[in-house]
DNA sequence: AAGTGGTCTAGACCACATT
DNA sequence: ATGTGGTCTAGACCACTTC
C-alpha cells in the first residue's frame, strides 16, 4: 500500500534482525561487512554503517575494527523472562500460583498505545486483564496489550494455565524490556480485586517488551503495596557497562 | 598531550550536554540547528546531525522536523541502577538541586540495624535525615545510617553542598548495593516535608551499600508518588535486573 | 597488501513547518 | 520562500587486524 517506505538503514536493520531471529545468523557468526552490505543492498557504505552501528547500540551485534561484525549471544534472556513471569516468581518461593481472567478482547491501536507499540493506528491489539493469586491471595492485576500480528492465537489461549508472559516467550524469546515503577492509589475496582485496605497504595510496574526487534507487548502490573515489593542486587562493575560513556562525561562535567 | 582526540560528533555532544547540565540550555530551549552547529563548529552537517541524533536517542533533546531541536524536560525518573546520587540525577535533567538537613546525630547500633550493617551492638552509627529539592520542589526524604568507623568525619560534612551518597563514594567507591522498592503511605511529617496531598503514596527505596567488603550504609529514600518514578531499560546482556523477592532483613528495619 | 570498522565531508533531495 | 530535520550518496583518510 501507500505507507511511506521505511528508510533504507531501517530496512537493512530489519533484515538482519530477522536473520538473527530465524537462526540464519547465530551467535558468534560474522555479519557481512559494510562494503558487502553496501554492494548487495545497493546502498552507500554510510547507510550500511548506520544500520550496523544502531544494531550495536541495541545489543544485537559487536563490531571490532579490523575484524568484522559478529552476532552477540543474548542468552541471558532467561533473566528477563524470569522477571516477566509472576508464575515463575511465585513458584520460586514455593507457593501456589493461580489466575483469573477478567477480560480478553480485541481492540484497535490508537494514539499513545499505537505509538508505544509502534503499530499503525487501527492495527489489531489484544487486551487482556487478569488477576494473579499467590496461595489464593491476590497479588497482581495484569493489564496487557499484545500486538495481534505477533501473537495471532492469543485469544484462544487458556491463561489460567499459562501466563500471558509465558505464552509470549513461547512464541519468541523476549529481547529487551523497558520498565517504569510508580507508587499510586488504585482505582476502586482494582482495590477490590486485590482485596486491599481503603487507603493502601499500589506498586505499579509499566513494562514494554521487545521481540524480533519490535515492541510486542505493553503491560501495566499493579500490586498491593503491603504485600509486594521489588528487590534487586547491584554490582557497579557490571552495570557500568550500558551507559558508561554518558555517565563518565556527565560526572566530569558536574564536578 | 596528544591523546587521540575524541571524534567531533562526541565533542559536540559533550558541549551540548554540558550546556544542559549548567543550565545554559534549559528545558524547552531551542538548540542551534544542524546548519548553525556545522558552521560554528566547523564541521559537516552530517556530523552535527549525528551528534543531535544521538542526543535524541539518549533522551536529552527532542527533534521536530521543520521546527528545530529542543531540550527535553526530563521527568523525575531515574535508572534503577544509578540511583546512587540524587544530585547527579537532578543535574542530568538540567535542574537545580538543593538540600535541607533535618538531623545529623550519632547513635548506637542495636538489634536489626546492627545486624543489617554487620556491626557489633553498641557500635557508633551516624544518622542523617535530609530533604532534597529539585528546582525548589521537594523530591526525596533521605534517612541514612552510616557506620561511623567507615566515615568518622561524617557529622562535620556540609550536606547542603555534598550529598551523603557523594560523600560516601568520595571516601571509597561503593562495591555493591541491595535495594528494595515499595509503595507505602507516608507518615504525616514526611508527607508535609514532601508537600504531598493527603492520600498520595510514597515510592520508597531501601538501599544497603557495601564498601571494602562490608555494609557501610543503610538508606531509606522516600519520594512523592506523583512526582517521581524509577525507570530502567534492560537488555539481556546487561546483567543486573530488579527482581521481586522477599528480603527479610530489610523488611524488619523499615517498620 | 587487502580488508575491516570509525570517522568525516560536501554536496543532494525530500517532507514538513513557519513566515 | 526559507529554514528545519531526515535521509542518502560517493567519495575520503585513518588505525587496526589478517594474510
Amino acid at each position: 500500500m501507500s505507507a511511506t517506505s521505511k528508510p533504507r538503514y531501517q530496512q537493512l536493520k530489519d533484515r538482519i534482525i530477522g536473520q538473527i531471529s530465524d537462526g540464519e545468523l547465530r551467535p558468534g557468526d560474522r555479519v557481512s561487512s559494510e562494503n558487502q552490505l553496501a554492494h548487495s543492498s545497493k546502498v552507500s557504505r554510510m547507510t550500511a554503517n548506520r544500520a550496523l552501528r544502531e544494531l550495536t547500540d541495541e545489543g544485537y551485534v559487536e563490531r571490532i575494527a579490523g575484524r568484522g561484525t559478529f552476532v552477540l549471544d543474548r542468552r541471558a534472556s532467561s533473566h528477563v523472562r524470569d522477571v516477566q513471569n509472576i508464575a515463575d516468581e511465585i513458584a520460586r518461593r514455593g507457593h501456589q500460583h493461580s489466575c483469573r481472567v477478567l477480560r480478553a478482547t480485541r481492540r484497535r491501536a490508537r494514539g499513545e498505545l499505537a505509538s508505544a507499540l509502534d503499530t499503525p493506528p487501527g492495527a489489531s491489539i489484544y487486551h487482556l486483564q487478569l488477576v494473579h493469586f499467590e496461595n489464593s491471595v491476590p497479588i497482581q492485576v495484569e493489564d496487557r496489550d499484545v500486538v495481534a500480528s505477533f501473537a495471532p492465537a492469543c485469544l484462544e489461549q487458556d491463561f489460567s494455565r499459562i501466563t500471558p508472559s509465558a505464552y509470549l516467550t513461547s512464541i519468541c524469546p523476549l529481547q529487551e524490556a523497558e520498565q517504569v515503577v510508580r507508587a499510586e492509589l488504585p482505582r476502586p475496582e482494582v482495590r477490590d480485586w486485590l482485596q486491599m485496605k481503603s487507603q493502601e497504595p499500589v506498586l505499579v510496574v509499566l513494562r514494554r517488551t521487545w521481540a524480533r526487534g519490535r515492541p510486542v507487548s505493553f503491560a501495566r502490573l499493579q500490586h498491593p503495596g503491603s504485600r509486594y515489593e521489588l528487590s534487586g542486587h547491584y554490582r557497579p562493575n557490571e552495570s557500568e557497562f550500558a551507559q558508561a560513556t554518558d555517565v563518565v562525561q556527565l560526572e566530569a562535567l558536574s564536578k
